[in-house]
DNA sequence: TCGGTGTTAGACAGGTCCGTCTAGCACGAT
DNA sequence: ATCGTGCTAGACGGACCTGTCTAACACCGA
């Protein structure tokens, strides 16, 4: 059993990183709280204390995983300038994170995948998750100079979630420099 | 309860139509072979007279979906020539695809995010399928005339996943047609 | 009409699911 | 040192999971 948390409120930290390892790893519904709690060492009342349900705390771990990438993504990107260059950093970014040992693709293409209903909260994270990353890539690409600088974010967007997706099912680490590179490709077509 | 089947042999067609279908709407994890059962107004021996497993009835399931994918897709771009204008015809193919109402993306990227061991059989009919379809790309971009085929065709290939994905997520059903654009562009500027 | 074959119904078993319960721990303030 | 409070441990409940069992059904050829 591990340690008990020897600070008040480390709890519910450790509940929700273990719960994005594992829910990361084999899903979400494959994977119980009560796995959850006896990887974390914790009690079913903490989580009950800390959560009203699962779907509570599957919540938190996408908002948790959603600062972290958005911290990463704004991190890599932050030495490129504006435009062109903030695009190609982007993919530089994914690359970059899809080459991490630990990746096992975007946990929001995963929580999509088995929650589909519109309405669901679940669902609701992963479209606020998606929104933002679009938003990124249309941000960048108004400041290229493109002459459609929206056409040109969507084509781009697509490649991104292509990458990821193809890094994610075929462990394919290059999908990110090969999407680059058609990134550059459509950037100078686009200018 | 739904009348039995009439003829005999017909419990395993209805078993995997009705399995496919609530696959595709909740998840692998999320329905059991009850509820299968249920719907598809069949008794538990009859599954377990057929397969061997749940996990059976999942590969034999996505078995189907791939070669109905495969006939449809292959029906699809029939009527184009080859190279360029074959490329450009998936991407009709892919639009067309994911502009049907009964459209909620690939089953196949459902099946990786539930299961991603290397080595499960869900998966490596994942990895099948993805394979065929990258096989697909290839073939009609190395008869396209392009300078580096293999190239040209994994850029197309990223799209082609990417606009699939971001149909299903988002529900974007212009995404193909952005793909397809972009495809013009990448082809364009590969011969 | 009768027997044999192949399929089906529904109960059952053992495990795990999510969420709740009572009881008691460990800590801060006084 | 004692009290009060916030948090935690582990048992429990009812529902559901996958897979197995017995018993009997419907249909075939003879």
């Amino acid at each position: 059993m591990a340690q008990r948390g020897t600070k008040r409120g480390n709890a519910r930290v450790q509940l929700v990183d273990t719960a994005l390892d594992l829910f990361d790893r084999h899903g979400f519904h494959a994977v119980g709280i009560d796995r959850i709690l006896s990887e974390a060492g914790l009690a079913k009342m903490t989580l009950y204390h800390h959560f009203d349900s699962k779907e509570a705390l599957i919540v938190e771990a996408l908002a948790k995983r959603d600062a972290a990438f958005r911290a990463q993504f704004a991190a890599a990107i932050a030495g490129a300038g504006a435009g062109r260059a903030e695009l190609l950093a982007m993919f530089d970014a994914i690359e970059a994170w899809t080459r991490e040992p630990s990746f096992r693709g975007s946990l929001f293409d995963k929580a999509a995948a088995e929650y589909g209903e519109k309405d669901h909260p679940v669902k609701k994270a992963v479209l606020a998750h998606k929104a933002w990353l679009f938003g990124e890539v249309r941000r960048a690409a108004a400041a290229s100079g493109a002459a459609d600088p929206v056409k040109l974010a969507a084509e781009l967007f697509l490649l991104v979630e292509g990458a990821v997706l193809a890094a994610a099912v075929t462990g394919d680490r290059s999908a990110a420099r090969r999407a680059k590179a058609a990134a550059e490709t459509l950037i100078a077509a686009a200018l």
